[in-house]
DNA sequence: CAGTCGTAGTCTGTATACAGAAGAGTGTGC
DNA sequence: GCACACTCTTCTGTATACAGACTACGACTG
């Protein structure tokens, strides 16, 4: 049963899971022993999975201690949008500039702009109620465009880079859901990137990424700021950094 | 002897350093149970170890196969350093703009100034052999340079993603040792960073930072096409990518 | 009653054992 | 002589065992 990496893989993908999806709340204890015997593993896949799980900013892992679910605080969001600023914009930018000179990168992209099209119009006409109900849809759309963007992107380091941090950007989005009305300019900022990308305009895709990355991180602050005392001890919401 | 982490610490000390330094050449096998029995370590270390190794690009691990010391290709120096040449002339901007609000900051980087002047008196009034005796120590200051850039970033997801690259551009200078010319224009490169730095002046260390990046690459891709012959097998220098 | 020492429980780091799978090398058939 | 198949060695993935260390709780003492 060797060459097939099965049993890491299901522990890193179970733990990834939880631990986005909030199930695992930040700060809880991640015991070695205790997570085996939950998930039917020994200890040395559920190592190898809280090694992985911590490269990614999921786990916070101090040599000899107890790893733990990622605290979340104020400052590290704003470090890792920052830095998500750095990197996203240039690889949209790329991605466009790689498709003008090769038509068929640009293939998924035509294809997420017209899911956006289709998924804008019947949005428009459901109540906000039912708007709450496609939010999965929309995000699937999004979490597409992202992973796009990351297999069309010709610089290895960089696309490992971005794909590394998609994980804590999903947990964030568990924590604030945002309204309908950020979804709907959010809908007209990931527009305006897919536009910019399949024209071909890497200076239009590199500014509408970084506009949309700037109003994305304006919305998860506003969210956690007014929900802090929501959250409040259960989050860690440290706001040291 | 729990809480100490000495054996994996140890195994990964060891093994980057013969990595880097080209004692293990491109390509080689690396066995966990072999290197387990040459470096008295069981294979649990080891495989820590080579996970490590791997993210930061100097080992290929695959899954179920064997791993290997990473390959050096034309293609993959020329991503190392397109993704060097967007995230190190940020980090050197910022840390010049923390440096204009707090000067402590600053404080390291004054000192390696003063280092690189008197090293750059000493160094001229050498002859070319003795000169060639000198490089290690001003490989010490641009590491010195390198680390206090990191060291003051305040972003850390950008100092831990620069830092992670280190280890692949010291095994490069291994690699490919340039000439004395090439080490002055470095020398004046590395001043002008320095001084952007000290001066506050995040626009000047940038650009300075992407000077030097770019030259250095140029400098690196020269010495490695004209010695492709004389490394040819050994080091697998494929240029796919 | 408070503080301190001791002990038990739990956890990680490391070593070792076992099973499945891949690759190399050899032998045979054409 | 070459190609294919088989076996055998070796390697990784996983499980388990052991040792040192830290924590927490409790009892004892001042």
């Amino acid at each position: 049963m060797a060459r097939a990496t099965g049993k890491s893989e299901a522990v890193y993908e179970r733990l990834k899971g939880d631990i986005e999806s909030l199930r695992m709340r930040p700060g809880a204890k991640l015991s070695e022993v205790q997570l085996g015997e939950e998930l039917g593993a020994s200890r040395t896949p559920v190592r190898e999975a809280i090694r992985r799980l911590a490269r990614e900013g999921l786990v916070d892992f101090v040599p000899g201690e107890v790893a733990r679910v990622a605290a979340i605080s104020l400052g590290g969001v704003r470090a890792l949008f920052e830095f998500r600023m750095l990197l996203e914009p240039r690889a949209a930018a790329s991605v466009a500039t790689a498709g003008s000179a090769d038509e068929r990168v640009l293939a998924p992209f035509h294809e997420l702009l017209e899911r956006l099209e289709v998924f804008d119009e019947s949005f428009r006409a459901l109540d906000s109620a039912a708007q709450v109900g496609s939010y999965q849809q929309f995000y699937d759309i999004t979490e597409a465009f992202d992973q796009a963007v990351i297999a069309a992107c010709r610089n290895p380091y960089l696309a490992r880079t971005i794909r590394d941090l998609r994980s804590q950007t999903v947990r964030l989005r568990h924590l604030s859901h945002s309204g309908p009305r950020r979804m709907l300019t959010s809908l007209e900022e990931h527009r305006a990137m897919l536009k910019a990308v399949t024209h071909g305009d890497a200076q239009a895709a590199e500014a509408a990424c970084r506009h949309h990355l700037a109003q994305t991180l304006q919305a998860l602050i506003d969210s956690l700021t007014s929900q802090d005392l929501t959250f409040g001890t259960d989050v860690s919401l440290d706001v040291a950094g």
